[in-house]
DNA sequence: CAATTATTTTTTGTATACAAAAATATTGAT
DNA sequence: ATCAATATTTTTGTATACAAAAAATAATTG
């Protein structure tokens, strides 16, 4: 799928991030990576390059590339930013949906419903991703389509934190019910608020975030 | 300012694409380019990484890379999210915007008028993006502000076409005042609706739009 | 012995070299 | 002449080489 060296080895080194491989403010060192991937310096850092448009390393010039994790408050901004965007989608979507749609969001509730009930949290997150991307779709705006997905792409590893959560997940359900009812009545604000709320980090939300921020310490 | 070359090589493609000395689907020779500049293909390459992650320029693997100017669907439908996220922006300052920061923003309108007054066209774009720029910083979330300013940028080459229109900048400045008088009473609703308008494309500057994207054909 | 300067070593940024893939030109057959 | 197959040239992607800047270490002086 990947055509050049780079690519893999950028999503490569977004995972060894994600895992905690390197952690934050690390640095990155080229030379080590090139001969650990058995390839030369350029891809390597051809690959930061790209970490870094996303946001997730920082070059300083003549310096070196750092990694640089999200902290609490920018975590808690960008999880409003998604929030609204898809605010913004389901508003659109109200008015812009089409039969088809509607059904296939009601499709991918109910496969979703099936995840939860056999605990199927693969699954769970497969058709949940889908009814998000599904929204985004609808918004009719290909634009904000991308930016969503780029967001929430952003946002995977510290979303899969949220929902382990007591409760959380037949909340989680029943609020993407609300917000398809809200769609087939055509009624943008309401399918807007829903999923705002849905999106949001409030609550328990917030104290399931920020445990998922300390690492081992304490 | 910039310490690699292949930034300043970057903004330079930037303002030639924008310039239309490269047009949409026109592929960017590296070995033109780097003697074109006096570098070798290196830092070429890395600018055109950093223009293919701002849009300007699409890279196909194995072929080369080619400049993609947004057409008049996507700009709209960049125009749309613009204009939501500064609906977000607007909604979310209500609550959070400071006394000091109302202050600001007024004054930064009465230049503009003045700029309006006066003919001084620098000016008054100098303090319109001022004025933007302030309200995305009052929505009190740095990383939707970081976003906003992106997207400006983005659209910067063909916002400007917008105002050169009859009318319209004393209609714009009658919005901006409209926009702090909501801020001040605190009504996030109307300044999210009077913002989203003022930066929809609607109307008359939906012609004006078209016109600009038409080179010189006919 | 501390602090500052000189020197060495690393490391980044750029240039050049080379290999593989794609585009283009050439040849040959019908 | 047209089309297919092959050879040639371009062009991209990667490796290596080199220069300059930064970091680390050693040396010198007060």
């Amino acid at each position: 799928m990947d055509k050049r060296r780079a690519d893999s080895i950028a999503v490569a080194l977004e995972q060894l991030i994600f895992d905690g491989t390197y952690t934050d403010g690390m640095r990155l060192d080229e030379v080590q990576l090139a001969e650990q991937f058995n390839v030369s310096r350029t891809p390597i850092r051809e690959a930061f390059q790209r970490l870094a448009q996303s946001g997730m390393v920082e070059a300083i010039p003549r310096r070196g590339v750092f990694v640089r994790q999200p902290g609490p408050v920018e975590l808690l901004e960008m999880f409003e930013v998604m929030a609204e965007l898809e605010a913004v989608c389901a508003r659109l979507a109200a008015s812009r949906i089409t039969e088809t749609a509607l059904q296939a969001l009601h499709e991918t509730n109910a496969r979703c419903n099936a995840a939860v009930a056999t605990k199927d949290s693969d699954g769970y997150y497969r058709e949940n991703e889908q009814f998000h991307a599904a929204l985004y779709r609808q918004s009719g705006n290909a634009f904000l389509e991308q930016e969503c997905l780029r967001l929430q792409r952003r946002l995977q590893p510290f979303r899969r934190m949220q929902l382990r959560f007591r409760g959380r997940l037949s909340q989680s359900m029943s609020e993407h019910e609300a917000i398809v009812t809200a769609l087939e009545a055509g009624d943008g604000d309401t399918a807007a608020a829903v999923i705002r709320g849905h999106v949001a980090v409030q609550g328990e939300k917030f104290h399931m975030l920020m445990a998922s921020l300390k690492p081992a310490a304490e």
